[in-house]
DNA sequence: TTGTAAGCGTTATCAA
DNA sequence: TTGATAACGCTTACAA
């Protein structure tokens, strides 16, 4: 493969001046440039990144640790980053940790060894080690969606929107409410959950039931429904910790032969596009899911070129109100 | 950041001492390797991927090329390839063309620049291209679900996916046969169609009606069929070339009170999640992603170790029977 | 406006 | 079993 001192030597320059061309950096005339242009779409030639590289010491490269790619929620994230970073300059470099801690730290050390400008992680329990050794190396990290101590964090106030679903719902009548949400270890869901239960407990209320999958995926919540409900569990209003979780409620219901809305209301969590292909179409909390995105590209930017953070948050949650709830039965 | 350089001298060992190490190259005696493990752990070195890769030429990272991210067929074949190559030692360098042909022109040089040892790729129309700057550059690519001339590529059978859909229905007695689907540019789309088509026609029929939406989505194929029905369309069953096209078109026949499957029944193709996320849950036609995934990676590894293909093919594509099918009302 | 030259941190080839 | 040492291909002062 050619290499810049082949383009050089073709193009009767140096390679200094070639080097210049390639990076848009220093001047070079009109004329040279043009040839140098021209011997370079040629010889087809491609810098070299690992020697970049090594001479800057940054890769233009932003780490992205999700949890998984095959969950709507984080296919989403890493679209909506992996555009943002794009057109700021950066190539995003996708990782998922799997759920796996040695996945987890392969990818950490993968991503020193790149010499990524910075790490936006959305990442499992393990993630205090993770965000350590970053910031130990000097790598600047955001954590979104999850929360890290100690690092700047961008996310929906998951609190806020369990409030949120449960004001709904007893705004609407109800007064016995089930929870059901998966997985369990998710910090968002337990903090949906924190803020159900306050919610509740400030309309003198508490949940009916709670139960939580250690999965995600919807048929772990349909079955805790299921067997709630052959427990003789009577609520007016259940409600999924996510949509998936909604969506196991709704399918629980349907078995057993109990109508929604008309018997019992059932609110979702995310507003994932599955809210709306179910029938009737799902009542959830919307979660700014793009802005929280594009916030978390726009705060590692800052941090990676040493601007003081944006001040801004993401847009508040809000109730989608769609077919699953109606009053409560008199 | 510590280097090679700082090891060697606090261990008391040669900097190519501690490259063997690293490596796990060449032979080390135990107390050495103790001795500089001990000091690397102390320095937290991380060796730099760039200047290991400016010697050595190649990368151990594969380039995957895929339109998306936040689409679930893509989400699940990123996430089953990052597993298959982490399993062999390969990181993936995950990116999404957007469908946009800078974005992916863009990826390809970064690709390049990185001097990936081989690429998956399952891009739009303007493969050929980016296929060739690849391949001239001599390295080794794999397309996955969608074929590229020339290249080794690893799919499910469209053709005979859409064959399989159109023959199950006609096997339960359905006659007027309509096909919504989206979105309309891509190739496993149109190769689905073909095989409707061609099944219908050994039975001595056509389709009632084909639409085809641009973009991928339920909404738009809701809208189609709406359309079709308010013209007047008399179908005994609707064959979605996708499970959101199914998806869109059960919620069109929804709303003109149309019921599915005792009026007409629906089949999808892929078996996604959401099949099942409906109710009652739909029939479809199920794509072995995992699979085409692992022999995506399988080819790809030997494509770059020199090694013969494997001969394996997916397995056959199969119908899974669930709730939107029932044989045609007499 | 362009050129010279000094590294950047590894790996790999020889020798010892 | 270990150690010198020569690249690898580029960026970037500094000169001209």
């Amino acid at each position: 493969m050619a290499g810049i001192r082949d383009i050089a030597e073709k193009a009767g320059a140096s390679i200094a001046t070639v080097s210049r061309v390639i990076n848009g950096s220093g001047y070079v005339s009109p004329g040279m440039r043009a040839r140098i242009e021209a011997v370079i779409a040629e010889l087809q030639f491609r810098p070299n990144a690992g020697a970049a590289l090594m001479r800057r010491g940054k890769s233009r490269m932003v780490g992205v640790l999700l949890p998984a790619l095959d969950v709507k929620f984080f296919g989403i994230l890493a679209h909506v980053i992996e555009q943002a970073l794009f057109r700021r300059g950066y190539h995003a470099f996708i990782c998922c940790s799997s759920e796996s801690p040695e996945h987890e730290a392969e990818y950490i050390a993968a991503m020193l060894a790149q010499r990524v400008d910075g790490v936006i992680i959305a990442s499992v329990a393990s993630d205090a080690a993770a965000a350590a050794r970053l910031t130990a190396a000097g790598v600047p990290i955001v954590a979104v969606d999850r929360a890290i101590a100690g690092a700047v964090t961008v996310k929906a106030d998951h609190y806020a929107g369990g409030r949120l679903m449960a004001g709904y719902l007893t705004g609407l009548g109800h007064r016995r409410i089930a929870v059901i949400g998966a997985p369990e270890h998710s910090t968002p869901v337990q903090e949906r959950l924190a803020g159900v239960r306050d919610a509740l407990a400030g309309a003198g209320l508490e949940p009916v039931a709670v139960a939580l999958g250690a999965k995600h995926g919807f048929e772990a919540c349909r079955d805790l429904l299921l067997g709630l409900l052959d427990r003789g569990l009577a609520a007016d209003a259940v409600i999924g910790l996510t949509d998936l979780a909604a969506l196991g409620a709704i399918h629980a219901l349907h078995e057993r032969g109990i109508s929604v809305p008309t018997d019992v209301s059932v609110i979702g969590f995310d507003d994932m596009p599955l809210a709306r292909y179910i029938i009737p179409q799902l009542t959830t909390v919307a979660q700014p899911i793009r802005e929280i995105g594009e916030l978390a590209v726009e705060q590692i930017v800052r941090l990676m070129t040493g601007e003081a953070l944006s001040d801004a948050t993401p847009p508040a949650l809000s109730v989608v109100v769609r077919g699953t709830t109606a009053p409560r039965k008199t």
